[in-house]
This record gives structure tokens, C-alpha cells and sequence, in this order.
DNA sequence: ATGGCTGCTTTGAGCAGA
């Protein structure tokens, strides 16, 4: 048995539902971290998303920021443990949910802890909002230290808002030390990775140039100019039932697309 | 060098995204 993984930056919602709601009924994944989904809890589609078979938890603000979770009911007891933003990290934007996920069908107590984390852009570097951006995930680190000594099987699913190499940039030298890519962002990165997490992504092969973003402007996705910048890391037991892994451009292909494409992984059940 | 799309907003020009 197996079951997959998947985040997503749906820039809204409210626009993106039916994508979303397509998307999952195709298998493309049983539990899902979303960003940006730019909804006040009061107007978050809760009826729908149930209706179509998921468990959702979510957190959101008028008008940015925004993360839920879906949970497909036939494989996952509902979410439970729901813990909104860093603890350690009083903030005003709504940028994380966290819950524990149990399979129905298991009798193991250890739950799959599963983090959406929605990181700062940073506007450009050396900026007030790229400042925020390095305090941010400096906390991130430290919350997560503690989340994956409490939790054996850890995920952190997102828009992480950073392409950790140059192999995850269209054209590297143009964004050189440019926001997404500066050496610090990337020295945070590598900081959680060295908690002991892996990028899903690159556990497996994968073909060259393969995004997660591509700007609106300038038929940037027709031409494949992009950045990797959504991501999945796993603790090591977790990655080491990653079977697969990968990201699914079909969805930016629609009309009235998000700019990100969601990223996967498929995970072996325990035994 | 700039802005180029898109979504949001007490609806309409400005902000933010990446």
C-alpha cells in the first residue's frame, strides 16, 4: 500500500477550487498542503472540499498568506493536533498548518506529522521584507528541530519560495544572487536539511529542467523559464519510504492556471 | 532600466507576488 503526497500554491482559492477539486479526483494526491489560498476561514469552501471526500483544516486572512490541508477520508482519519503558525515565531501572517494524519486502516499509534508552510517571498534582497524572510525561516529551523524530535515521520510540504541549486533555476546566471536564489536563502535551506531532512524531489531521477513556478508574464511557461521553489522534505524515515517523486505541470496548462504547479510524493504505508 | 500578468481590494488604482 502506498499513498501520495503532494503540495500546492493555488494563488487563491476561491479562482482555483475546481483545479484543485479535478486535480484530486484524478489521484493526484491524498493529502495536500495548499498556500495562498487568500480566504478568511469564513468564506474557505469547507462544504465542497468534504463533499468530495477529504478531511480540511485550515487558516487563513483577508486578502494573502492563507494554508489548509486536505485529507482524502478513505485513507486518513481526520486531521487532529492542528497547530496554526511557529509557536516560537509570533507573526500576523497566516503561513503554516500543521496536523497529525493516522491511515484508517492502521493500528500504528505514530502519527505522519504533515506541515504546510507557506515562506515569505522576500521581495528583493536587502529589502524590509527580505529581512522578515531571514527571521522567518531562522524560526522555522528551530520549530522544526523540535518537530522532528518529536515526530519520526515529519513532512514539510510548501512554497518555500527558495530554488535551493542553480539546476533548479531556467537560466542561473540571470538570477544570481537575486531574490529566490541568494546565497543566504539557500544557506537557510541547507540549515534544514541539516536537521535531518531530504527534498523529495531530488531521491529520485528526474528530468532537466522541471519547475514549480513560472511567471505569468512573458509566456514564461510556454518557454519553460522557471524556478523550483515548492518543495517536500521528509524525515529519514520517511525517505526512505519515498518510492517515488516528482512535480505535475498538467494543471498550469489550464485556463486560469496558478503560477505553481503542484510538487509530490508517493510514500510507502508502513508495515 | 522598466515592466511585462494575475488576484485582491469597501470597484479601481495600487499593492503583492516571485
Amino acid at each position: 500500500m502506498q499513498f501520495r503526497i503532494a503540495t500546492w500554491n493555488v494563488n487563491s482559492l476561491r479562482v482555483r477550487l475546481a483545479h484543485v477539486l479535478d486535480w484530486l479526483s484524478a489521484d493526484g494526491a491524498d493529502l495536500l498542503g495548499l498556500q495562498e489560498t487568500k480566504l478568511i476561514d469564513e468564506k474557505f469552501p469547507r462544504a465542497e472540499i468534504e463533499e468530495a471526500g477529504f478531511h480540511v483544516v485550515y487558516a487563513g486572512q483577508p486578502t494573502y498568506n492563507g494554508v489548509a490541508i486536505l485529507a482524502r477520508k478513505t485513507v486518513f482519519q481526520s486531521p487532529a493536533n492542528v497547530v496554526i503558525n511557529n509557536p516560537l515565531f509570533p507573526d500576523e501572517q497566516v503561513r503554516i498548518i500543521g496536523a497529525d494524519l493516522h491511515q484508517i486502516d492502521s493500528s500504528d499509534t505514530t502519527p505522519l506529522r504533515f506541515l504546510s508552510v507557506y515562506v515569505p517571498n522576500g521581495a528583493a534582497v536587502n529589502t524590509d521584507k527580505y529581512d522578515y524572510k531571514m527571521r522567518w525561516l531562522s524560526a522555522l529551523r528551530e520549530y522544526l528541530a523540535q518537530q522532528i524530535a518529536a515526530y519520526p515521520e515529519l513532512a514539510v510540504v510548501g512554497d518555500y519560495n527558495i530554488a535551493p541549486e542553480d539546476r533548479d533555476v531556467h537560466e542561473p546566471e540571470l538570477w544570481r544572487d537575486q531574490v529566490l536564489c541568494s546565497g543566504p536563502e539557500r544557506a537557510h535551506f541547507q540549515n534544514l536539511l541539516d536537521l535531518g531532512l531530504k527534498d523529495a524531489f531530488r531521491l529520485h531521477d528526474q528530468p532537466e529542467a522541471l519547475f514549480s513556478w513560472w511567471d505569468y508574464r512573458q509566456a514564461a511557461f510556454r518557454r519553460n523559464r522557471g524556478l523550483r521553489i515548492d518543495h517536500l522534505l521528509l524525515s529519514q524515515t520517511l525517505t526512505d519510504r519515498c518510492a517515488a517523486s516528482g512535480i505535475d505541470t498538467a494543471p498550469r496548462k489550464l485556463d486560469q492556471p496558478s503560477d505553481h504547479a503542484p510538487a509530490w510524493a508517493t510514500l510507502q504505508s508502513q508495515k
